[in-house]
DNA sequence: TTGACCATACGAAACCTTTCGTATAACCTC
DNA sequence: GAGGTTATACGAAAGGTTTCGTATGGTCAA
């Protein structure tokens, strides 16, 4: 089985992933309101982005009721880390690491989510042991 | 001044980039013979390519020789970061750390890269005082 | 100097993304 | 049940990416 991977989302299709991670299972309406806020589309365009995406795998629909209800199929986390997975294979070469360190020197990371990665870190190095 | 900052690289743009970074100036055919081992376009495809980035500035083009030699007029670690900039503005709610997170967990990186990383977080923690 | 070869330039097709107008149907209220 | 509101479906335009064919001109050797 298995059919195809779903594709990586556009960055269209990504704003409209974000909204339904942050609000859950949603109508067009709701998404579209909830996209209104930062970037304004029409009402039709979100739509018919949502059917696209449908098409793609993207999201799920529940056609139960009149106004559909979308909801993403993939969670944040899996594609958060397609995404990234994807980056490391197209600009750094395939490692991990380099991205990460890359990514560390140009952060600004609070001192709370510094000492969640050396958590991390430390907990990897045990299970590396 | 400034201009317009450069646009990101498109997925087949990156892929010229790459080869642009390891080799270093280059002529057309020889971004495309490198090419030529994993993907496969044709010669005026890759030149047309090149054209395109050097309108839009990703690329620099001396054309001093009959085959004209191209360069990459942002450092790979330059584009790096303005990818990952942009992959945590999209994907990562605006947070480094988050992606960094994600990005380690999924690693594999190895002991000594362990060991890098930890270094920067150290330098890190030692500058935010 | 002519022909084979190699380079760039140009234009256009095919495809994808993003946008939205318009058509049509469901629903609600009076 | 008529009219206003709100939904989806459909089609098509506009713009960007990727592809390559063809035109044109420079280079070199016989």
């Amino acid at each position: 089985m298995a059919g195809k991977p779903t594709p990586r989302p556009t960055d269209s299709e990504l704003g409209i992933l974000r909204v339904l991670w942050e609000r859950g299972p949603s109508t067009v309406r709701e998404v579209h309101d909830a996209l209104s806020r930062s970037h304004d589309s029409g009402y039709t365009t979100i739509l018919k982005l949502l059917q696209i995406m449908t098409e793609k795998g993207l999201v799920v629909r529940d056609e139960r009721q009149r106004a559909h209800v979308y909801a993403t199929s993939l969670s944040q986390q899996r594609t958060q880390s397609q995404l990234l997975g994807d980056l490391i294979d197209r600009a750094f070469g395939g490692s991990p690491a380099k991205l990460v360190m890359q990514a560390l020197s140009a952060s600004k990371a609070s001192a709370e989510e510094l000492t969640v990665i050396r958590g991390l870190l430390d907990r990897m190095e045990e299970e590396a042991k």
